[in-house]
DNA sequence: CTCCATGTTTAGAA
DNA sequence: CTTCTAAACATGGA
């Protein structure tokens, strides 16, 4: 499921297996996921180099290879990193694997190929100049007022429009707002303030959980939405009813008693 | 067969 | 300019 949590918890994982080991062959397997470059700058960049460092903004990924720039890479719908060998089949789906020279191997496997793969010589500069919003877990109380107000559309639209605020998505936006007790489709220009500030720290508690639970939806607190994502199921927190409609156009589940 | 899915972009309408 | 909808992308699971 990558969202923010997803991804930061796949970025834990590559700081402490791939981090500090140096690449051997870079094996570029899906040639269709590739944004902006090619295996050849892939493999001319990452060859014999060092990955020094790791980095995330929102839903994005990057690996630095010391000064030379960072491996860029996003998640789309089914995206995820899978260690493995450099002597062993590579996991079905594999768009990317960078073997090492320890004989160990990172695997970027989508198997929806929604996601992408870039290279940028300034990760930084790669988040300014695609006008990402801050980091849902980094943004101030007032700019994240700021981001909200001043709208007319629904809430939760605003939540996932990743220019405006950077990582939420369908699943931990409807878990939020499902805590914070607002309805997904609630117009901003009816939310107050006060709402605003409950919403980011629901947002900020229910991704900083999701982490500490290693974004395994299995582990959710069974007081979540999560685990009653199906319209007619039983709410977790009344007697009422779960609810499934569209919201800018993505399936949203909500409780009718619970939030307004 | 049908419907749905964690994301993003684009075209077109209002 | 803002906002919304539908469709597209490609694939797999229920």
């Amino acid at each position: 499921m990558p969202e923010l949590p997803d991804v930061e918890i796949a970025r834990r994982r590559a700081e402490s297996s791939a981090v500090g080991h140096t690449v051997a062959h870079v094996h570029v397997r899906d040639e269709s996921l590739l944004d902006g470059t090619s295996r050849q700058q892939l493999s001319a960049q990452l060859g014999g180099v060092e990955l020094t460092e790791t980095d995330r903004h929102g839903k994005v990924l990057a690996l630095a290879a010391g000064d030379r720039g960072w491996l860029r890479l996003h998640f789309g719908m089914t995206g995820r990193l899978v260690d493995g060998r450099a002597d062993a089949d590579p996991p079905e789906h594999a768009a990317l694997s960078l073997d090492f020279e320890d004989g160990s191997s990172l695997h970027f496997v989508n198997s929806r190929r929604l996601g992408s793969i870039g290279w940028t010589e300034d990760f930084r500069g790669f988040v300014q100049e695609e006008g990402l919003g801050p980091d849902m877990l980094e943004v101030e109380r007032d700019d994240f007022r700021r981001i909200l107000e001043g709208h007319r559309g629904a809430i939760k639209s605003r939540l996932l429009d990743q220019h405006a605020v950077a990582g939420v998505g369908s699943v931990y936006g409807d878990e939020a707002l499902f805590a914070a007790g607002i309805r997904p489709d609630r117009p901003l220009d009816e939310v107050s303030g006060d709402e605003i500030d409950a919403m980011r720290r629901s947002l900020r508690h229910v991704l900083r959980t999701a982490i500490d639970r290693e974004a395994d939806p299995e582990r959710m607190p069974e007081s979540w939405l999560l685990p009653r994502r199906e319209d007619g199921a039983d709410c977790p927190g009344c007697d009422g009813t779960i609810r499934r409609t569209t919201v800018g156009g993505r399936s949203t589940y909500w409780c009718p008693d619970c939030q307004d």
